[in-house]
Order: C-alpha cells, then structure tokens, then sequence
DNA sequence: TTATTTTCACCAAGCATTTGCTTGCTAAAA
DNA sequence: TTTTAGCAAGCAAATGCTTGGTGAAAATAA
C-alpha cells in the first residue's frame, strides 16, 4: 500500500465532472482508464483477484460502482490488461538492458547480473504491482488469455537462454539448462512474498546474494 | 486433479446413511472431516480459497452444502486446519530425515540434499495439496492464525540454517546465509508453479538440477 | 437381553448479504 | 448535435452460514 500510496491518492481524490481538458486536442483518453488500472494491479497484487470486487477496485479510483465497465468489458479483462501491461512493461525494459551498447561485449555473468537486476527492479520496485499479479493470478485467467500471456512470458524467458546455455557451457552454471532457468526465476519471483524495502536488504544486495549463489 | 483421484473418487462416493462403525471402541470421528479436509485441499490449490465456494468442498467430499459448517465452524478455520496439517506433516517428514542415525555424520551437502528432497517430496508428491496451500494462500487467514502458521514455519527453517551456515563457512555456498535460505526455498517452493509428473523432470533430476545450481 | 434415551453426522431448506454487471440518464466537451 | 465519461439505481445469481429435523448407532436403563 505504502509503495502506491502517490498512484492511489490521485486516484481516490474526487474529481469534479466531466473532463479536466488540459489544452486542446492533447487528449485526456485513458486517463482514468489507467488509474482504474493501477487500483486494480494494488488491490490484485494485495487481496488477489477473486478477494477483490469491483466496488473496491471503482471506489478506489473515485468512481461509482458500474463505472469501471465503460471501461473493461468485465472484470476479468480487467485483470488481463493488468498484467498484459506488466509483461510489456517487463519486456521492455529487460530489452533496453540487453539491447544497450556494450552489453553483448560483456562477460557472460555480467551479462545475468543485468537480468536478474532488472527482474528484481521489475518486481519489486515502487509502484511496480503489474508483474506481480500476472505471477500470481494467472490462474483467474480464461484459457485464451491466458495462452496470449504465454506467448509474451515466452518472449522473455527467451531473453535468458542464450545467457544461461553460455554459462553453462564454460562450466559457471553446473545444473542443466532448462531447469536452472526455472529454479533462478522461481528464486527470483518469490522474493515477491518476503521482500520489504524498509528493512534490510536492497535489491542491490538480492542481486548480489543471487549471483553469489549460482555461479561459481 | 488426477493427482488425487483416489482421494476425490472415495470422497465423492455416496454413504449410506449413519456410521460404518467398524468394531467397538474404534472410533470412526472424522472420518468425514479427513475427507473434507482432502477436497479443500485439492480445490483450494487449484482454484484458490476466494474462488472456491463451500459448496464446490461439499460436493467434493459428497455431501449437502450446509453440511462442512457441522465440521469446521467457518471456511477460514477449513482453510487454517489445511495448512495446519500441512505444516505439520512437512515438519514431520523433515524431522524423520533429519534424526536419522547416521545423518549427522553426512557430509554438509548431502545433508543440504536430503532437506532439498524431501522439501520437493512434500510439495510435489501426489496427494500433497496442503502444503502448496499454504504457500499460496496464506493471505486469505486472519491475523491471528497466520501468526500461528509463522511459528511453524520458523520451526521449518530452523532446520535448514545449522546446514547452510556450516556449507557457508566451508565456502560452499557463497552468498549470505539468510538471503540464500530466502533465494533456495524461493526456487524450490516456486516447482509448484511448473512442475508436472507426467512429462520430463523427477524430483530427483530437480533435487539434482538444485544441488548443482547452488553449491560449487 | 430388551427397551429407551442420547448422541452423532449429516440433510433440506432458506435467509441475509454480496457480487458482477446492466440500464437509463446526464453534464460537459467537441 | 453528437460523443464522452461517467452517475444512480437496481437486478439476478451466487455465497457463507443457520436452523430445524432425521435416521442410525451408542450408551444407558429395565
């Protein structure tokens, strides 16, 4: 709650009716579209999404209770467009990370170092509850969407392999391939349910204690 | 499903009315209350516990939909008596490995071995719902009662850290004690999310894969 | 041993509330 | 005049739980 506390408060705040145009044609669209969307990814990420209702997700966004379905057909295309726009989100910026100049000339750990920091930051940064509730809640998702997500999370994981089968050939990543990439990630995503940023450690220093604990 | 298939197909049998008393004095008390104890399990790991209804449990376990309320007096103390069970059975489990004779003399990382095994034996193995359960929806407890699942599972860990400390100063394990118990149990609980017992990996090839990826 | 009472483990029905979503309307902006 | 972005009210279904009853077994009395 504390991380979302600037998304919620502006978003709970009443609004006087209408538009708040701001200038002309600079369009306002999806403008309380997106912070329907943030209410929903914090109540999701905290209640999970059968605990929560839609009266919670409206009233935190200052709205009536039927109004969130002008925007969202319903309540489960409401959960997917949260954690679609998570997983793009998570793509891009592991791709600014790879694709940035001098990365490929890297050494291979330093290379993993990068992904898993920025997995880290993707999952636990301030405001950041998309990705954690597409970890979490997929299984509220109909099957069609949920095959669409699949496609994405495949997009990303492909962003790894290369990295790890480098690893592994030079003899710094001992387990098989396929399976250390689940075992990293599982390491990585449950951090989701004991990290606090107020106490202890940064994601500096889970990024350190990972690297730490698998090569060698 | 398929996984407790047994559990399910006796649970949803029709009884005859009253009690199979089998032979003085062995009482036959909860009987029924197992068998309702086994259906939440299994639907509360599948769907959730916001998502599963009291009567889903009912049917399951083959009775009216009033009826679980004669055994448990809400579906928040089914749920804590769930991963209560749990608990203690993993506790148990880890106990028998632990005390063994002859454990103590093994070397630290085949004792780090038999913890790891045993943890996917109890998370994966057929018929364990109750564990996942905990794992996953401890957030749907009150307060009170996740306080009491929390000195069960610091009992849990405290099993662990003798053998990670003591890997930690032989220098076979490099990353800090405490964030290193976090990472591994992360890596190994997050199994639950992709493991399927019918197409590739044991939980010997993930005990394996897990001793290599985190010693060295 | 037989007869009576009590207890156990449910069933059948339903109540109060909650939930996702719909509908008709409206003020402001385009 | 039309479109946008909602509001206010409410409906039908689902949900957690309660209540009164019931047949069979166990305990007790005769």
């Amino acid at each position: 709650m504390t991380d979302d506390a600037t998304l919620l408060e502006t978003a709970t705040a009443r609004r006087p009716r209408g538009r708040p145009r701001k200038t002309v044609d600079e369009r306002d669209d999806g403008n309380r579209r997106i912070a329907l969307l943030g209410a929903a990814a914090s109540l999701f990420r905290r209640q999970g999404f059968a605990a929560t209702t839609t009266r919670d997700i409206a009233a935190a966004a200052g709205m009536q209770s039927g109004s969130p379905f002008y925007h969202f057909k319903s309540k489960e295309a409401l959960l997917f467009a949260v954690m679609e726009e998570g997983m793009h989100a998570a793509l891009e910026r592991q791709r600014v990370a790879v694709q940035s100049p001098g990365h490929a000339a890297l050494p291979e750990s330093e290379q993993l170092r990068q992904l898993v920091q920025v997995h880290f930051g993707v999952l636990l940064g301030p405001g950041n509850d998309f990705v954690p509730v597409m970890l979490y809640e997929s299984r509220s998702l109909p099957e069609q969407e949920r095959k669409r997500l699949a496609q994405l999370i495949s997009e990303y994981e492909s962003l790894w392999m290369p990295v790890l089968t480098a690893l592994h050939s030079s003899g710094q990543l001992r387990a098989p391939v396929g399976l250390a990439r689940l075992l990293i990630l599982g390491a990585l995503n449950w951090s989701v349910q004991w990290f606090d940023p107020k106490k202890g450690a940064s994601v500096q220093d889970l990024t350190d204690a990972a690297m730490a604990l698998f090569l060698n």
